[in-house]
DNA sequence: ATGTGCGATGTTATAATATAACTAATTCTG
DNA sequence: CAGAATTAGTTATATTATAACATCGCACAT
């Protein structure tokens, strides 16, 4: 990774973590090209890529959109709780619903990789 | 929904349970462009979205692509566990997954509405 | 039976999301 | 420094999804 690449990564680690709420990679496109005006998709794509391999961003792959990884520290698999009203998305750590996901789905043979949980409802705020 | 929605949605549910794999909204319109040359993206995306409001077929978030419900009993949510191997997908019936995780989130003052539970791992046959 | 109003379908165009394929720059290594 | 390898830039295009409007067809009141 070169250094316009980090730098990439940082600016939208910065986005994101300001935002409670998700960018798509278009929106982070446009506000990347307030001050790197020619910018394309490839190089939003590849930084997405790169801090979802490090787990410092989440993908909603129900919307489309991307967050910051709330959890400075764990960087582990987590709910993602939707609000619907005002679209905001929680990080919700639950370790013990993801062992028994898997558990349940290996009783089948199947053995889990990775888990995507993302819930729509409303928020606490919202409620 | 007239006479034609409906064939569309029965041709499609077809196509679907003669697969266990997803198929994309575009794969779709070209196998229906084999029998109806002229049909256009709404069409299908019209009778997919009818199809998954009674609960017929479940949508993929994560790879954009549909596949049959492969329960009688409908409008059951599922745990959808994808084969990163083969790519078949298999429907899993954990309501007790569900009711832990709406209550878990609701500690947190969230109303779960919508549950999105997809697994990436390599089938029973594949491992 | 006829017009008319409304929901379903058809059609065209385009928006939004994502990646392939290639070129240029950089940086790593001997 | 030369050459190889990786990273970034660029162009083009693939893929997924919907907006907007035209038209059809049927239920229903007259």
């Amino acid at each position: 990774m070169g250094k316009r690449g980090k730098q990439m990564q940082r600016e939208i680690l910065t986005i994101l973590r300001d935002s409670k709420s998700p960018y798509s990679a278009y929106t982070l496109l446009e506000r990347l090209q307030e001050i790197y005006p020619k910018i394309a998709p490839p190089t939003v794509y590849r930084a997405l890529a790169a801090l979802g391999e490090r787990g410092q961003i989440h993908r909603l792959e129900s919307l489309n959109a991307f967050v910051a990884c709330q959890s400075e520290a764990h960087h582990q698999t987590s709910v993602l709780s939707i609000c619907e009203d005002c679209g905001v998305v929680e990080e919700n750590f639950e370790p013990d619903i993801f062992s028994r996901l898997s558990a349940a789905l290996r009783k089948s043979g199947f053995s889990a990789q990775r888990h995507i949980i993302e819930v729509n409802g409303i928020c606490a705020s919202c409620g």
